[in-house]
DNA sequence: TTCCTGGTTGAATCCGTGG
DNA sequence: TCCACGGATTCAACCAGGA
């Protein structure tokens, strides 16, 4: 096989035709983050339809049930192999489906290598009742969530979730409505252009999880492109691709349409590990933590000075907050900046609280 | 192969063996209900320690290790077909797992013809939180619901289910707590005694939805039990097999110590077409109000008996709590919470006490 | 008896950077 | 690629003990 060699990444674009076909042109390692939509197809209806939208014909024998999970696999295989290729080593894939499709997309994921990070559930808040009252009320969709491989160094914005999450760690379960009303597109004359058209917020929540600003996310089917707005309003780049002329133009005019929310607004909260270092020592040094404050743990058990060096010194053993913490209660490890407290004002405060307060000083004075 | 021709089926039995090899000596087609909790293969590689420093109780048992996909491919699929051939035409099964196996299960699943009915998620109300920030909080678990085949006219007591759930369709997401406290089986060091032992809750769910009273239960993965227990507590047959023989005896007991409810109590709420409101019903299944359970007015004068589905049974009456408070007392209407008192350590409570104690129910009805 | 606090625990694929 | 080390990271229940 030949790729298109040196060929410039079509950024902020929806082309339209295969998307196997289109992404074998692409070069490799170039995409964050790819959402992926891929057609069912399965037992629907009475009549079945391979991938590619054929008609599969003498449904009721074995032979051809095996040969239609036989086609879908192969079909699944196909796109993810390109799709993996064309993300970069450390990216991330979600892939949505249900459970006519899922665990096959699960089962081709684990094969070609990807690392399933979560299987993340969409508790539909307004899913269609089961009408003939046969199986229970089928109220989710599921998605999984994977990185290239089990090295990757994937990105997770941990604390912006936390934030969307009343400040507890967001669960694999999310609880959003259906995409209704106003937001669903629809053709004139008022019928939904597409069946399976995705909530906004979902993706709003899958992209601010996973990506950060300016990085690129592709979509292979991207239907009437509810990933490519979410993309543009979020400020990341977008790669679109979408074999249906109809839908295509409708994402195209959908994606022309949305407008990008301020660039101070969809910066990710900060994670605390990416904020400045600040050395113990420094704080020492600049008479926040003077030399000779007595450090104790929370219960007062264990007690340590402050040398002038940063250093910490508890009867003959001395080192960093972090090395003493962890030797004086046979521990592994520790963080001695929550770790270590000390008395002002007769309450007994981290010093953690005094490195936040150091940091809010220091750009006080730099802004 | 040879099978055991006419061999009697164990049944009430918990067999100690693997799997496998004793599901052959079984005659075809005798089972109605399956219950699987095989391994989930989770592949952990360090330890794992809490914010506190603690050290993370994890699964490291040797039952729980695999080669490699492949491997647990194979093991996946052998004990599938040997359940398959247990299960009569109109039999399905239930298994449990989590993004580790339940991918290469449904895959599997499908492959051998089962016919997948629903993917039910199990919300878990307290899971184990994410340490390290790194992705979401694993707060789930996925159970297949699948018939033997497509054409399998299957059991699904869509009426118990509903009356469960506030008389509305049960959906696909259930919110049931992990098995803690008492319920918990623990040895003599006060050490759990199965690393993943099910809550029971979880399986007086999906008993009740698809079983009838004497229907026979396999349990290829017995462990402690509580396919077993529940399903003497509601008055099935039960088959199990159980590999490691601590965890059989442990069964084994536990089975022996079970008590089924009264006959009345656990038959299957017959289909209505408008049953009133019962939020009652999560407190049964919890085990706040067990069935069984004797109600009575504040004077002593009335009583009744709670049935599994959250339903009361007074005589050969049958209703709702406010449904048969009302009927009992030639009332035009009544609330049940107020009006049905039972004994707890010698002194009358009412329902509503239950109620506001259980903060999980409100949190229910919320989320 | 009740309320409060502190300790423990649960199917978990759980770090990133710099030398 | 490996190793060392700084330091970031938790939620809901249940239980025991003391006020």
């Amino acid at each position: 096989m030949t790729y298109a060699v040196g060929m410039e990444l079509p950024l902020d674009q929806i082309l339209l035709g295969d998307c196997i076909e289109l992404m074998r042109l692409l070069p490799s390692g170039s995409v964050d983050c790819v959402f992926a939509d891929p057609p069912y197809n399965l037992q629907l209806r009475g009549e079945l339809r391979r991938p590619d939208d054929s008609l599969v014909d003498g449904v009721d024998d074995d032979w051809d049930k095996f040969g239609d999970f036989a086609a879908y696999d192969t079909f699944t295989r196909n796109w993810l192999v390109e799709v993996r290729r064309l993300m970069r080593k450390d990216a991330t894939i979600w892939v949505i489906g249900s459970y006519h499709n899922i665990f096959r997309i699960g089962s081709i994921l684990q094969d070609l290598g990807f690392w399933i990070l979560n299987d993340v559930i969409w508790r539909k808040s307004n899913p269609m009742p089961n009408f003939r009252g046969r199986r229970f009320t089928n109220a989710h969709e599921t998605m999984i969530w994977a990185a290239r491989g089990k090295e990757s160094r994937y990105r997770f914005n941990y604390a912006a979730m936390k934030a969307l999450n009343d400040d507890v760690q967001m669960r694999s379960d999310w609880l959003l409505p259906l995409c209704t009303g106003s937001e669903r597109l629809r053709n004139q004359h008022g019928l939904k252009l597409h069946p399976t058209q995705k909530p906004e917020s979902l993706l709003h929540r899958v992209l601010l999880a996973s990506t950060g600003v300016d990085d690129i996310v592709l979509d292979p089917f991207t239907g009437t492109g509810t990933t490519a707005a979410l993309a543009k309003r979020l400020r990341r780049r977008f790669i679109g691709i979408e074999r249906h002329p109809d839908y295509a133009e409708a994402a195209i005019g959908r994606y022309r349409r949305e407008r990008p929310l301020p660039i101070d607004s969809v910066m990710a909260t900060p994670a605390k590990r990416d904020l400045p270092r600040v050395p113990f020592g420094s704080l020492v040094e600049r008479g926040l933590v003077p030399a000779g404050t007595r450090l104790m743990d929370k219960q007062r058990r264990i007690t340590a000075t402050v040398s002038p060096d940063g250093t910490i010194l508890s009867g003959t053993i001395r080192g960093s907050i972090h090395q003493l913490g962890a030797t004086l209660t046979n521990a592994p490890s520790c963080n001695g900046w929550t770790f270590w407290h000390f008395e002002r004002d007769g309450i007994l405060i981290t010093l953690d609280v005094v490195r936040t307060e150091s940091t809010q000083v220091v750009r006080e004075e730099a802004g």
